[in-house]
DNA sequence: ATACTGACATACGTGGATGTATGTAAACCG
DNA sequence: CGGTTTACATACATCCACGTATGTCAGTAT
């Protein structure tokens, strides 16, 4: 065919990313040719090669268009010096995360891949790379809303902050990979929306201090 | 070569799975050839053909043979009537776990490979199912300890034990994932032994019953 | 001792995926 | 309104991995 405007290209390249996350979702990313890729975009491989140098730079560029709406609740919530309740506010917006998870097909498409669907190897480097900075950023926000909570006296002593933190991240790493296992071909799904929530919701409230019996409000 | 008797064949089989063990680890499962596992082993790819129908099938028999065997540990300590202490029973059981996996070559290899080496397709679906039920294993053992600490009145009853025994995995899913990111070729680990180990330990302390300050002892 | 089978090695055919090179027509720009 | 570049499609060469077929020789049963 002839020559597309810019946003005509532009739609293109946005045709071959949603195809790519489809496919690879479907049957891997290993397995997946881009010749596969391109008909599911209604392309030819040419366009697939103009856009992207290969398979791992398409795939980098996939992952990046993946953004949890979370982390910017974070940092506003962060940057508004509103500092009420932050064990309530992070727990809340886990449980958000679980719901995204569970309801936004796109979201919950590209965790699975990079979750179940693809291998971490040298040449992968870079992608690992900026996840794991993606990940340190994550932290390095949680860990601010539990000393928050600490020095409020509303995080319990046994848990340090940078460990409540790590502790957090592990267990919605553990609990999205066990929603998001066999997901599109496994029967049933290992656990529900519901039970990861009750989850987080238990782990919140055993962080809490325990101030004897009724603890509400701040304490002086 | 000409044939070997019972005993070798053992042994090559053996070499084959050590030889994709290793190859699996380096490079991933999708990109390593049956070719490279076969002359990491000293053969060649007959013999491998001879030994296992495919790769899946390959891969299915080394990830069988790695078991952890705090496993056993656990179904020992459920059979033994001692019911003392479940709590600090399992955590330290869980703590066993982060040591064994940053000690071990051949687990560390093997869950790294499980962890982010492969892809859970289809095609795999096999291999999926088997490790689900391991884990659901894992998950009703742990719950039993969970119960076990409840009915004493140990476990803080923020936790049922069903969501406890999925919290717990899920974490240690998390903790484990990250420990095992980036093995061989990321340049620092993201998180040690020591940190997981905090993790796991603040857990279930903050999982206990606070009854006050002094705990020692059953409650009637 | 001989037949048979187990445990491989070797050789072959085949397809499929990759990267690149080339073609092309329309859009963009001065 | 020409030249240039953009945004692709098409065509080509290469290679590699897989599965299978076939060869081979030594254990093993009888």
């Amino acid at each position: 065919m002839a020559r597309r405007t810019k946003e005509e290209a532009e739609q293109t390249r946005n045709a071959i990313l949603d195809a790519a996350e489809q496919i690879f979702f479907e049957r891997g990313v290993a397995r997946t040719t881009l010749e596969e890729i391109a008909r599911a975009a209604g392309v030819t491989r040419g366009a697939v090669y103009w856009h992207f140098r290969d398979k791992v730079d398409l795939f980098d560029a996939m992952q990046s268009r993946a953004r949890l709406p979370q982390e910017d609740v974070l940092d506003s919530l962060l940057r508004s010096q509103d500092t009420d309740r932050p064990l309530d506010r992070l727990c809340a917006t886990m449980l958000d995360v679980c719901h995204v998870m569970a309801t936004d097909l796109r979201r919950r498409r590209v965790f699975t891949i990079l979750f179940h669907r693809c291998e971490y190897v040298e040449e992968m480097r870079a992608v690992v790379q900026r996840k794991q900075d993606r990940t340190d950023q994550m932290l390095d926000r949680s860990r601010r809303f539990f000393e928050m909570a600490a020095q409020k006296g509303e995080l319990s002593p046994v848990w340090p902050p940078a460990a409540a933190a790590m502790g957090l991240h592990a267990l919605m790493v553990g609990l999205l990979s066990r929603m998001l296992v066999g997901d599109d071909f496994q029967g049933t799904p290992p656990i529900t929306v519901a039970m990861a929530q009750e989850c987080v919701t238990a782990f919140f409230q055993s962080m809490k201090a325990n101030t004897g019996e009724a603890h509400t409000g701040p304490v002086p």
